[in-house]
RNA sequence: GGCCCCAUCGUCUAGAGGCCCAGGACACCGCCCUUUCACGGCGGUAACAGGGGUUCGAAUCCCCUUGGGGUCACCA
């Protein structure tokens, strides 16, 4: 690739669901490195697999790198499934040529061949049968299903990796006839992505280390059709906490833990949750017991409304996870920029500027990285703290955007820009938006914690309870209504009680809020304005009588 | 299991032969701040997987062992 090469780099993914974060991670190094080097970067959408791809899922995908802001530059989006005219026309070239050819075993006779092969301990490839023109003729003539394989040259692939190094690829033994087109008539995945990066004229690909060996497929076909190589540069993998590749699974991991807590704890046999959720007795009981087996996302949900689990206590894997929490886009950018990247010396808080100019192939590590949630957190937490006020509001508004649920969704920004200020020092805008619920809430919807109850207002003889009803008084006669007033008033109070404040904020604050948390108390106060304010004390104090 | 990739604190990593009895960040543990939850401030514990080489000198280079991961589809 010489220097004067416009740089092209593109995201490829399969419309299969929600954006998962390790292809944001992909996305986003190679949108770094287009912008970066003053390249192109493209989106196009690999939808050959019929029986999964959906349009819903283009959309969702598209909404997502939206919302982290990696923004390509093709207007027209690529979609596999709409080229195949272009694919074929290739195919029947290598066809021609004998490069390629089509092949009739079935589905079913390959498994046995592959069960056979494990059952002797051996390796299974593909062996290409001999057939003769008869045969061939024959099936033509009945329309025979039949796939299309790519006749691979029996030597050595090799190829370099811009990050695992030169000398990468298989020996000759290795190699077998891999499928380019399938009995459905779409083509494989390596096939389309060759003739695609050729086509639109990628000149790098990043893409997780999983594909390593599947570069050997690539590089043939690159080499039977006279295409360019492009460079190569295999990420590490994004593993979970566990070690294990990060992936749904880990959902459903969740699901099932509690899943058996819930049996053990309400003594409920599994029969007992298949009838509540309404799910077939054996599927549950497969489920249940073989961690490999998955539940669809509907059953995943009638298990989870039964044993009592939220969403929101899934591990989060899809960048649609991290936004429904209220995270930052460009937090969770430069905490995945992290996961197998370093700009080298001590830095980490990154603008999305700042890593573009620092981004370089040089920095990519070589070895898996673990996902920690726990910095991430930490990542979000100080981007906020570090937001423009704008910045938070928009942002603030795309979080309730992904939670229609919420109470703030009406509030105008002003409303809002308060709310983020009383609530300074925030981790996630889901914090936010539960911690502020209450003060949109009609007064007589504020469920009282027993808990809170009994800890703040009644222990000590009530004493929490004398204290609120002193204070109520004290409240009514605060003008103006103001935090700083009534901030005044309420310490005035104290010293002349000898009471620490804590004995007197916390009982307001349970009465106001019916819990033991909230944004701090007299800014809340004067949010909620006085006549709320006395009308929940004096339903506090009505609940709690005698 | 075959093949492939990888190997520095619990985690993400800095480190490209002497600057390192290994630095930063998160987490964790103390202390401080404090009306709750957070935020913030100060301090601390904590790693070169093991064994052989090469070299005056190795976290850095080589080999072996061990460990982890990936991959072996008409999925991408």
């Amino acid at each position: 690739m010489s220097s004067s090469t416009p740089i092209v780099t593109r995201f490829a993914p399969s419309p299969t669901g929600y954006l998962h974060v390790g292809g944001a991670r992909t996305a986003l190094f190679n949108w770094l490195l287009a912008r970066h080097l003053g390249g192109t970067y493209l989106l196009r959408i690999e939808d050959t697999d019929l029986a999964r791809s959906t349009e819903e899922a283009v959309n969702q995908l598209v909404d997502d790198l939206r919302w982290l802001g990696l923004h390509w530059d093709n207007s027209e989006l690529v979609y596999q499934s709409k080229r195949l005219p272009i694919y074929n026309a290739i195919i029947d070239k290598l066809i021609a040529q004998g490069r390629a050819y089509k092949a009739y075993e079935s589905k079913e006779e390959l498994d046995a061949d592959w069960e056979r092969a494990q059952k002797a301990k051996r390796q299974y490839r593909y062996v290409r049968k001999p057939i003769t023109d008869e045969q061939i003729r024959k099936y033509e003539a009945e329309s025979r299903p039949h796939v299309v394989r790519f006749a691979m040259e029996a030597k050595d692939y090799r190829f370099n990796d811009a990050v695992l190094g030169p000398d990468q690829g298989v020996t000759a033994g290795e190699v077998q006839d891999f499928i380019i087109r399938k009995s459905d008539g779409m083509p494989t995945y390596h096939f389309a992505v060759v003739v695609d990066d050729e086509q639109m004229a990628v000149t790098h690909v990043l893409r997780g280390q999983e594909h390593l060996l599947n570069t050997v497929n690539h590089i043939a076909l690159q080499e039977a059709l006279g295409y360019r190589r492009p460079v190569y540069a295999h990420l590490p993998i994004i593993m979970n906490m566990e070690g294990e590749k990060l992936g749904k699974r880990d959902r459903d991991k969740k699901i099932r833990q509690r899943a058996h807590e819930w049996l053990k704890n309400s003594k409920t046999d599994a029969d007992g949750l298949a009838a509540a959720a309404g799910l077939l007795q054996q599927d549950l009981a497969a489920w249940l017991k073989v961690p490999t087996k998955q539940l669809s996302p509907t059953d995943q949900e009638k298990v989870m409304r039964v044993i009592g689990l939220r969403e929101a206590e899934l591990p989060e894997i899809l960048v649609h996870d991290f936004r429904k929490k209220g995270y930052l886009p460009e937090a969770l950018l430069n905490f995945l920029a992290l996961l197998g990247w370093s700009p080298g010396g001590d830095r980490e808080r990154m603008s999305m500027d700042e890593m573009v100019s620092l981004f370089s192939l040089d920095g990519i590590g070589r070895s898996n990285a673990k996902f920690d949630r726990a910095k991430l957190l930490a990542f979000n937490t100080e981007a906020a703290a570090g937001a423009s006020p704008a910045r938070l509001i928009e942002a603030f508004k795309q979080y309730l955007e992904s939670n229609p649920d919420s109470p703030l969704n009406e509030k105008d920004d002003v409303t809002l820009e308060r709310i983020l200020t009383m609530k300074k020092g925030f981790r996630t805008f889901r914090e936010v938006d539960e911690a502020s619920r209450f003060l949109f809430l009609p007064d007589e919807q504020i469920a009282l914690d027993a808990q809170a109850v009994e800890k703040v207002l009644k222990k000590s003889g009530g004493q929490g309870l004398a204290s609120l009803h002193d204070i109520r008084a004290i409240l009514h006669a605060v003008e103006p209504w103001q935090a700083h007033h009534i901030e005044e008033a309420v310490k005035q109070y104290c010293e002349r009680k000898e009471l620490g404040l804590g004995n007197v904020a916390q009982p307001i604050r349970v009465a106001i809020s019916g819990t033991t948390i909230s944004p701090p108390i007299f800014q809340s106060l004067e949010f909620l304005g006085k006549d709320r304010t006395i009308r929940r004390i004096d339903r506090c104090l009505e609940l709690n009588k005698g």
